[in-house]
DNA sequence: TTAGTGATATCC
DNA sequence: GATATCACTAAA
């Protein structure tokens, strides 16, 4: 038994630097529990870390808002918005309170799509500000370790460099999907 | 490539 | 109150 034990992340495994959690949260597990007892699992395979006012990709960087101070709570929360006002994303907060970082989902192993991913959990702005490590939603780590590529963050045209050029998205290696 | 969608932010 | 913008997806 306990062949491959799974463990669910703690607060301290999200109160780190977003650059730190980003990479570790591919190959680990989502888990979505359903008022009704389902629970949804989605192994991540694509996140993108944004990094503090500076970085002029982050919501953070105009200013705090009622829809991005979620940013500024300490790691551990879940900070879901809708976007072109159909699509929730799913964010979910990293580092300690204060340090407005996160880390972006933008695709599970089988739901290639940011918008798609929070569609197959269904996940949206109901379940901003809920814990990540409460009994609703959580991660689980399997034991799974992928290998990680990195790349250049997309879909962020309005930032200038060097924002745009950072390697701040993180994909699994071992995803059999034309990533590009 | 373009359309569609609705909340948010910004301007008056 | 009005307009512009947006970390997307689907359809063609």
């Amino acid at each position: 038994m306990n062949g491959s034990p799974v463990r669910r992340l703690d607060a301290a495994f999200f109160q780190r630097d977003c650059l730190t959690v980003a990479p570790a949260l591919v190959g680990k597990v989502l888990v979505h529990r359903l008022p009704d007892g389902t629970e949804l699992r989605e192994r991540i395979a694509e996140t993108e870390a944004y990094r503090g006012t500076e970085d002029e990709a982050c919501h953070a960087h105009k200013g705090r808002t009622p829809r991005n101070s979620m940013l500024w709570r300490e790691g551990g929360t879940v900070y879901v918005y809708l976007c072109y006002g159909i699509h929730s994303l799913a964010n979910v907060i990293t580092g300690a309170a204060e340090a407005p970082q996160g880390v972006l989902l933008r695709a599970g192993y089988t739901t290639p799509g940011p918008g798609r991913l929070t569609k197959a959990l269904q996940i949206d702005r109901t379940q901003n500000g809920l814990a990540i490590t409460g009994d609703v939603l959580w991660f689980e780590d399997d034991g799974a370790r992928p290998p990680i590529l990195t790349a250049p963050r997309v879909g962020i045209g309005y930032a200038g460099e060097p924002w745009l050029s950072m390697p701040w998205r993180f994909l699994a290696g071992d995803v059999s999907s034309s990533n590009k």
